[in-house]
DNA sequence: GTCTATAGCAGGATAGAC
DNA sequence: GTCTATCCTGCTATAGAC
């Protein structure tokens, strides 16, 4: 709400913020610490948000949302090339969205990490992104696949294997300090191809389920 | 160390600390809600684990460790019947350990919330679940499915297979405050029983691919 | 819009009686 | 082993100068 330049300390608190709370949470990061990574006041924060919570809100209206909203752009205009995507293409488009996708490595671990806190402890965010951005994210996704099934295979099957889809690539992200201790390997760009090509098979064989029985 | 009694009060901070840990995080509870749960005192906590954070340790340790020998033991068990128990069966007995095993759901609640707030912000307590659990369990269940595959599958890939499974389950389970929200579904017995179907059948085609090229 | 100073409180931890 | 009392640090939030 400033008047007309735009307000950077407002900017580097949301930056600072964000960074903060996906690495270790809402309740274990102090209003200190961000004002001071932003390298503000420490009553920068009450000025600009009110309150400590009403910050941690505003980083995902101010910068969580609009992010997956570049994704999503890139994502469908990758698949914008066919009117009918085979379901490789979109499985795929999927996996690479989130494990090697448009974001840099830091802003796509922020975003995951927070994501990923919600689902733990759920907060007034986790209704706003789920209306605003989950819930048109998975109807668009399906309207895609669509097309490539049989009329008898339900929607709520269809949703199920969306969901399922978008389950192992996540917790492939998720799981991540799991995954590198167990396989000793790191998340370089050899082991997300491996990964990649991994869920793109799996999910498509996975997928045939639906159209038996 | 008790001498001889059971202590009591000790268990009693254990079972405190486990549920209002695994529901808000470390960071969120304090002590003070811990022992006034416990209904013992406040210095009780340090008393007996010395400070907070060994507490949370011990939690892992006295609980959630114990409790998947239990699962696990009713896993196998299950599975025993036959030597070479077949895919689908091995898969479903995983399913159903996660969404609807032999926890009681306060129970299973509580352990995944541990589980995944570790995920979120690893502490000394993953690295000795992931050395005394994870690792064991990841290679008995390999060693279960692989003789159901062909010999030219490598090992990688069948880890990855095995992670794809326990991903889309822990994912139904972790993700859940989205689900509900998306599907308008609470986790009912049904809703469970069709989880599990569907996680059974998407998996074993799944693991097809790994047969092909 | 930014700063200093501080109110006001909740937190973890401990000392020492019982 | 349990309790009370207390220390002291760190927190959020605000008042008010600039």
């Amino acid at each position: 709400m400033a008047q007309e330049p735009a307000d950077h300390t407002r900017d580097r608190i949301l930056d600072a913020a964000e960074q903060l709370f996906a690495r270790r949470g809402f309740a274990a990061v102090s209003v200190r610490e961000i004002t001071a990574a932003a390298r503000s006041n420490l009553a920068a924060v009450n000025y600009h948000f009110g309150n400590k919570m009403n910050l941690y809100v505003n980083v995902f209206r101010e910068r969580w949302v609009p992010r997956t909203r570049r994704v999503r752009l890139l994502l469908t205009d990758r698949l914008a090339g066919s009117a009918v995507p085979a379901i490789r293409d979109i499985i795929e488009a999927i996996a690479r969205a989130f494990l090697d996708g448009p974001l840099t490595a830091e802003e796509r671990l922020n975003h995951i990490q927070l994501m990923q806190r919600e689902l733990a402890s759920p907060t007034e965010a986790l209704d706003m992104i789920v209306n605003e951005v989950i819930r048109p994210f998975h109807q668009e996704l399906s309207a895609l696949i669509r097309p490539n099934l049989p009329a008898t295979v339900t929607d709520e099957r269809l949703r199920l294997a969306l969901l399922s889809i978008l389950g192992m690539t996540l917790y492939f992200t998720l799981a991540r300090p799991v995954i590198s201790r167990l396989t000793g390997c790191e998340y370089d760009d050899r082991f997300k191809s491996v990964l990649i090509d991994h869920i793109t098979a799996f999910a498509i064989d996975g997928i045939h389920s639906l159209t038996k029985d």
